[in-house]
DNA sequence: GCTGAAAAGTTTCACTTGAAACCATATTAG
DNA sequence: CTAATATGGTTTCAAGTGAAACTTTTCAGC
């Protein structure tokens, strides 16, 4: 496993290489399954994820639960406006910030989605043992604390 | 670990999000470190890569082993064929063919980047121990395998 | 209360991206 | 041979993206 010459990449063997591919190749398939169905691109898809978990939420909050810029939560937060699945009321407290929630068809929409997302994830997690999905996780998580530790350096 | 109610989907726990995450951060942070540097973008860097291993591919070859679409390569080598990192030729057997490989420069640059590169996944992967990187490799290659085996499902 | 700075979102602009159409060369069938 | 088909690569076009500028509202200091 050890690949130490230090003049040579092989592109394959290279983690993040490997770690965009993969998720690339999973995202995409995922989205597959909700985009042409409900019309629903994989950042309107985050957004309403969230909101279906946590009605309520600003589009500032969003942005930070998704790991979304705020750019890209307010063209999605407008198309779901538009396409009639968010409903959009502004605090009282303090009028900038916005209080977002599904409508109803939104509602129905997350319902329906969330299976299959689910069943997806079961399906590439099929592949590994309950305990490699619990290592794998532990990896990934070893490895944000891996990113956080050096946001600066 | 088990989170098995399948009305409620948290997007910090899923993997595909998780993944994605992940796998955006580290491409941006690795990115950072040439791109400025070298007026390099990532998919400049991922076809040198390549070339620097493998010299004389096809365009539709690099766009294989990089995982990339023939669109995307073709930009990239044109970019780089401006800025004089790459030397394209035609094949003689079939003149559609291209034969790539990097330019004096491209490989002055290549040998410098290499480093960076490997230097980085190093840092990353501190976080692990040598064998949990191995679990880490080999829990991917089982997704990657999962992933291919519904190519078509 | 006012003024200046900050925060929540939105808009703009320049750039990237991928699908589909396209061009040139090669191959195959008749 | 020549027509039809396939293949390698490029161009076009429509959509997506992020950084920076902007608008509106709030807050802090005076």
């Amino acid at each position: 496993m050890a690949d130490r010459d230090p003049d040579s990449l092989r592109l394959e063997d290279f983690l993040p290489y490997r770690l965009s591919v993969l998720s690339n190749r999973v995202s995409r398939t995922i989205a597959e399954r909700y985009e042409e169905r409900f019309q629903l691109s994989m950042s309107e898809w985050r957004v309403m994820a969230v909101l279906g978990e946590s009605p309520g939420l600003s589009a500032g909050e969003v942005a930070v639960r998704t790991a979304m810029d705020k750019v890209a939560v307010s063209r999605a937060v407008n198309r779901l406006l538009e396409t009639g699945r968010l409903e959009r009321q502004f605090s009282d407290e303090d009028r900038r910030r916005s209080v977002l929630q599904l409508s109803t068809d939104g509602r129905k929409i997350y319902r329906e989605v969330v299976p299959i997302a689910k069943a997806y994830e079961s399906e590439l997690l099929n592949a590994l043992s309950e305990s490699e999905s619990g290592q794998l996780n532990t990896l990934i998580d070893r490895l944000f604390e891996s990113l956080d530790a050096r946001v600066s350096a």
